[in-house]
RNA sequence: GGCCUCAUCGUCUAGCGGCUAGGACACAGCCUUCUCAAGGCUGGAACCGGGGUCCGAUUCCCCGUGAGGUCACCA
């Protein structure tokens, strides 16, 4: 059997880090069975469904890389739904409404479905009153549109988020209604906002294109979003995308909630630029210090913090108009500080470059405020001593 | 509230009956003449509670408690 999985975003806002997780997911284990993976937009909300939407979405998941064989749109496959919804209608599983409505008859059964990450789940759908499954013939709700989708699509895995858990005995419902095999599911578990509730925009910066806005690595990302809910089994916790195809599992998602902490994404963002080439991250590393308060204004020095160790505050002078001669001579100042004592003249260089304990190397801060800026800082420096 | 799901350091997690409960992030301290927004070392930090089962429970069962999800003509 050929393994086939989706992404069903609804196109009411820009791809959100939950929904892209659940799409990584999807996306590992149908590569990793060498299957077939399709990304269905579920627009059938015409209301607040954006086509500026879909495109954040796809281009999102563009940048982080992943990729799918087949792109649908719900509200391109009207007469799809309307045949079924007809034959529904006919065969009396479902009934239009006095309101107009068409709903599901509830046979009031009991269903009983094994989740690959829970085990077997089981409801009672007497709880479930009889729901609507389509506005009329031609608006299909929801509901019917995904069970429909996933069924002449062949969707064998339905990999998403454990939100969706209580809605899975309707879904089955109308499968049985409309003959379609039962797919298997996998509900992860949700990405969980500081306070342990459903990260949603409230909570700030939940959409993939503010970290990509803030300078992460799509690596980092999906890298990251992996851990979220699954894991090796191992210490490793550093993955390329071909690593984490490779060694992907199911039976290893996780069942609780879990806190997207910023801090260590930074961190896996950090270790990815380390396996970049120098080049590049000295380029990466330009491009986000021209950014930095400190190289947009002039820091205010400490003179205590001026001297290397035990370095007296004169020399530390006498060191800085030596250099300030030097630059922007890179070599130079490198020369002459292998002569005095490198930490006597590189730290309060860097220090008055950027008045900060710790930042990237003088030489770094010197190409990017330039000769003319870098000059007056250390004179300003030179002044203070 | 009904139904469903979940429960190991602050956070992400390993553990699948016997471990000094491991790793990572974060945090604290120390080291490092500085091309250091680095690196290294050290440290503090967890099995929600109560019953069982068992020679033995973090691990299995039950009950609490807590947290979350879901109850739309949204998806």
């Amino acid at each position: 059997m050929k393994v086939i999985t989706r992404i069903p975003p609804s196109p009411t806002g820009n791809l959100h880090i939950g929904t892209a997780r659940t799409a990584l997911f999807n996306y590992l284990f149908a590569k990793k069975n060498g299957g077939k993976i399709i990304l269905r937009s579920e627009d059938t909300d015409r209301e607040r469904s954006k086509k500026e939407f879909e495109e954040n979405i796809i281009e999102s998941l563009n940048w982080l890389g992943i990729g799918y064989d087949e792109f649908q749109r719900q509200s391109e496959r009207g007469e799809i739904y309307k045949k079924y919804i007809e034959k529904l209608l006919k065969d009396g599983s479902v009934y239009e409404a006095e309101e107009g409505v068409i709903r599901f008859k509830n046979p009031n059964t009991r269903i009983k479905f094994t989740d690959v990450v829970r085990g077997d789940i089981e409801f009672d759908t007497s709880d479930l009153e009889n729901f609507v499954i389509a506005k009329n013939v031609s608006e299909p709700l929801y509901h019917l549109a995904v069970v429909v989708d996933d069924h002449e699509s062949g969707i064998t895995h339905i990999i998403r988020g454990e939100d969706h858990i209580s809605n899975t005995p309707r879904q089955i419902l109308i499968q049985e209604a409309i003959g379609a095999t039962r797919p298997i599911y996998a509900h992860a578990p949700l990405i969980l906002a500081p306070d342990r509730s459903k990260l949603s925009k409230r909570h700030g910066a939940t959409a993939v294109i503010d970290y990509q806005a803030k300078g992460y690595l799509p690596e980092a990302m999906i890298n990251y979003l992996a851990l979220l809910g699954w894991n090796p089994g191992t210490d490793q916790e550093i993955f390329t995308m071909e690593e984490l195809i490779k060694q992907f599992d199911l039976n290893k998602i996780q069942k609780g909630g879990a806190i997207f902490d910023e801090k260590k994404l930074a961190w896996v963002n950090k270790e990815h630029i380390k396996r970049l080439s120098p080049e590049v991250q000295k380029g990466m590393q330009i491009k986000t210090l021209k950014e930095e308060h400190y190289i947009k204004n002039r820091p205010d020095l400490d003179v205590e913090k001026m001297s290397w160790k035990n370095f007296s505050k004169e020399d530390t002078k006498k060191c800085l108009e030596e250099v300030n001669k030097l630059i922007p001579d890179t070599d130079a100042i490198m020369k002459y500080a292998e002569r005095v004592g490198k930490g006597n003249v590189l730290w309060p260089l860097r220090y008055a470059l950027s008045g900060e304990e710790k930042s990237p190397d003088p030489f770094t801060l010197i190409a990017v405020l330039g000769k003319d800026e870098s000059i007056s800082r250390v004179k300003k420096a030179i002044e203070i001593l």
